[in-house]
Order: C-alpha cells, then sequence, then structure tokens
DNA sequence: CAACATACGTAACACCTGTTATGTAAAGGC
DNA sequence: GCCTTTACATAACAGGTGTTACGTATGTTG
C-alpha cells in the first residue's frame, strides 16, 4: 500500500496536512492526531511528513495559527462592515454565529480542550479571547452602555456563547431563531426583534443584512 | 521501589483510585490517566489495580459517577433549602459558584473535554446538564418569568457560567464580587443588589444566607 | 503449625506513539 | 546519457500504553 504516484499526481504541501491534523483534531480532540492517521488521510506516509515539517510540534503551531485566522476574521469582517451603530454591530456578530460555513464553533472546542494539556495552545487562546471580548466591549458601548455595565454585557454575551458552543446544544434550527429575540433584549435590553413571531421573520432579517453588507 | 507494606498500613481501596484519577483528569485531562501514573500516585503498582477493577473501563465509569455526584448536588441542596421564593432561590445558586469548596468548575470542564472523544461520558454530561438547566428553569420561573423568557434566562445563565469556566477566567476576588449584580441586573432584570458598593458587601450577602440556611 | 485465600508486586505481552536512518523513484540540469 | 536534487516510502528504534500471567508475602482459619 502507499503507492508511488507520478509526480504530477501530488501536491502535498503543508496546507495537505494542517487541514487533515484539523479534521482530526476537531473530530476527535488533540489526543486523535496521530502522525501515521494523518499521513493515510494525506494518501501519504509519516516519512513524507517530516519533509514537509521539522516535528509534529511545528504542525500543530500552524493548526493553532490556521484556528486563530479563521475563527476570528469572519466577525472582525461583520462587525467592521457594520458601521458604526451599536444596534447594527449586535445584528451582525450575531449573523455570523448563525451562519456557521463562515466559522466552525468546533473548532473553538477543541482547541480551548487541548489548551488544558498544552502551554503555548492556552497562551495562543488567551489572547485571541482577550481581542474578541474586546472587540464585544466595543460593541456595547456603541449600544450605549458604560463602564462596568458594557464590560458584563460583553463578558455575559461571550460567556453565553462559548458554553452554548461547548454544550453541543442540538435544537432545531427554528427553536434557535425564535430564541435569538429574546437573546437580544436580555443581552442589549432592546426589544426590536420581539415583534418578528417566526423563525422565518428571524432568519430573513439576517439574510438581508448580508447581502447589503 | 514500591516496597511491600504490612498488610494494616495499606487501604487501596477503590476510592484511592478514584481520587487519583479524578486530580489526574482535572490537571492533565482524559489523556494524562495513566495506569502507571495512577499506581505511583496511590503507592502501588498496576497488579494492585486489577484487584479493584476489572479494567480502566471500570474506573472510568466510576469517575463518571463521582463527577455527576459531587458537582451536583451542592446546588441541589442549596436551591432547595432557599425555599420558595424565585429571587432567595438565584441567590443560593451563585451563592454556591462562589463557594468554589463545594464544587469543581475544572471538573466539569475536564468532563466536558473528555466527553469530546468518548460517547459514555458525553451521555453522562448530557443528562447531567438538562438536569441542572431544568433546575435553573424552575429558579426562573419563581421569579416570575414565563416560557420562552424563562426557558432563555435559563440557557443564558447556565450557557454563561459554563463560558465563564470553560475560559478559566483569572480575575480578582474582588472584581468579581463587584459585578455580581451587575450579572444579577441582566438576567434576571433585579436592581436589588446594585447598591452595594464595596466587594465586602457583596461577599457578606452571601455569607449571612450560607450561615442561615 | 499447616493450609489456604487475600492482596498485592514483577515482568512480560502486544500495540501504539513520534522520530530517524536509509532506500528509491521521478524530475531537472548539463 | 549521466548526475544531482527532490520528494517521498520503508523499516526500525525507543518509549509509552492497557492488560495478563505468575510469583510471593501477609493474614486468617482449622
Amino acid at each position: 500500500m502507499a503507492e508511488r504516484k507520478p509526480r504530477k499526481d501530488r501536491n502535498l504541501d503543508k496546507a495537505s496536512w494542517i487541514s487533515a491534523a484539523r479534521k482530526a483534531l476537531i473530530e476527535k480532540g488533540i489526543a486523535g492526531i496521530s502522525l501515521r492517521q494523518l499521513a493515510e488521510d494525506v494518501g501519504a506516509t509519516t516519512g513524507a511528513f517530516y519533509w514537509q515539517f521539522a516535528n509534529l510540534e511545528e504542525l500543530l503551531e500552524d493548526v493553532r495559527q490556521d484556528w486563530a485566522q479563521r475563527n476570528t476574521a469572519p466577525f472582525t469582517r461583520a462587525i467592521e462592515a457594520a458601521g458604526d451603530d451599536g444596534w447594527e454591530k449586535y445584528l451582525a456578530y450575531v449573523g455570523v454565529l448563525l451562519n456557521e460555513e463562515e466559522y466552525s464553533p468546533q473548532y473553538d472546542n477543541a482547541i480551548r480542550d487541548w489548551a488544558h494539556s498544552s502551554k503555548r495552545t492556552a497562551e495562543v487562546l488567551k489572547e485571541i479571547e482577550a481581542f474578541r471580548i474586546q472587540q464585544l466591549l466595543q460593541v456595547f458601548l456603541a449600544l450605549g452602555f458604560t463602564d462596568r455595565a458594557a464590560q458584563v454585557r460583553a463578558y455575559v454575551t461571550y460567556f453565553h456563547q462559548t458554553g452554548y458552543n461547548a454544550m453541543q446544544v442540538s435544537e432545531p434550527r427554528e427553536e434557535r431563531l425564535m430564541n435569538i429575540p429574546f437573546y437580544a433584549e436580555v443581552l442589549t435590553n432592546r426589544t426590536d426583534l420581539l415583534g418578528l413571531k417566526s423563525a422565518e421573520a428571524v432568519s430573513d432579517l439576517f439574510a438581508k443584512r448580508l447581502g447589503g453588507a
């Protein structure tokens, strides 16, 4: 097995290994990453791995950076694009959360798990989370909250989302959409969305905003 | 090493192994649990282990049950003891969260991590979390919220706490105490605690309640 | 005092891990 | 056509894992 293919048919670059590692990390946790398994996934052997990376740790560091980029950029883009209005910024944030093709909550979970056994991962995670909370703080300041009130609402919003992801809640999408107006009321004190009486109405709101941005 | 001690000096029961496993799980995650390491911790060898347990899985199942009991009972006790008033129930819940000798958020984290690679652990976790959220729902119903509003506030409260723990936030205790009135306002809409202007005043409130129960 | 069950310790098994040394087929340069 | 470099595959090494077979000291019973 693992027969040698003609040169043109193969393109074993770093990205292939990172992609396989990301997939394994998300599906089975950091303990599920094994060189032999990764090699099988990319259709190569462990020997090939060491042509692209000095060692496993080098790949893992690339995975950390891959996560930091993939799971942060979508929020930054959306919130910036929403303009200066706080309510628009909040809706943009929720919009990214709902559109899970843009970012992966499971990726977040896997990194957080990994951080418990890897100092370096904990370091990267801490840095990114501080950035995200700071980002949410700006949203709540733009919404008119000040000082500790804004800080606490940013915390509740982020912690709530983290907890929701960590628990891998499996509620029907309709249920999730119907809850959004209520979450918005608790977190921002704004009742704007409570008039939306169907899941479709909520869904449309964010679809429209995505198109307009 | 590992010399044979006189029979009277040793008490290698299941609890010793469970305790060592709990410690290892919390500190290093499920991957950090190794039979040889556990044996060293309890001052025995792997051979001794198989006298108490049929295999590793049997110990791990005991650990799952250990967690379910330890990290749920304190909340049940406190909320029941608080009587029928919703506000008192909420304060009792927060009181347990603050008094981390009663339950271990790190234990929760470790179990949640483990659940990502163990179907059985995920099963136990899911069951316990459903119970906890149901418990919080009763608190918010007692506070006067109804239907989806009560449900959403129970979710936000639990998810927020889970996220807070998962992130291993390292804020000074004074900071944490000062935030409590604001969290209470966001989650319950009650402003009762906003008058407390010092960390000590918040701390006293819960100390008094603990004594009175 | 002898016989027996209890409660371990010791050592080995098979399997898995990251890593490395070495072999080798393909591509490019002269 | 030869030579060198590239890009792998193969196989082995050292060290870790759960598990098991077996030896052995201790405590209990007759």
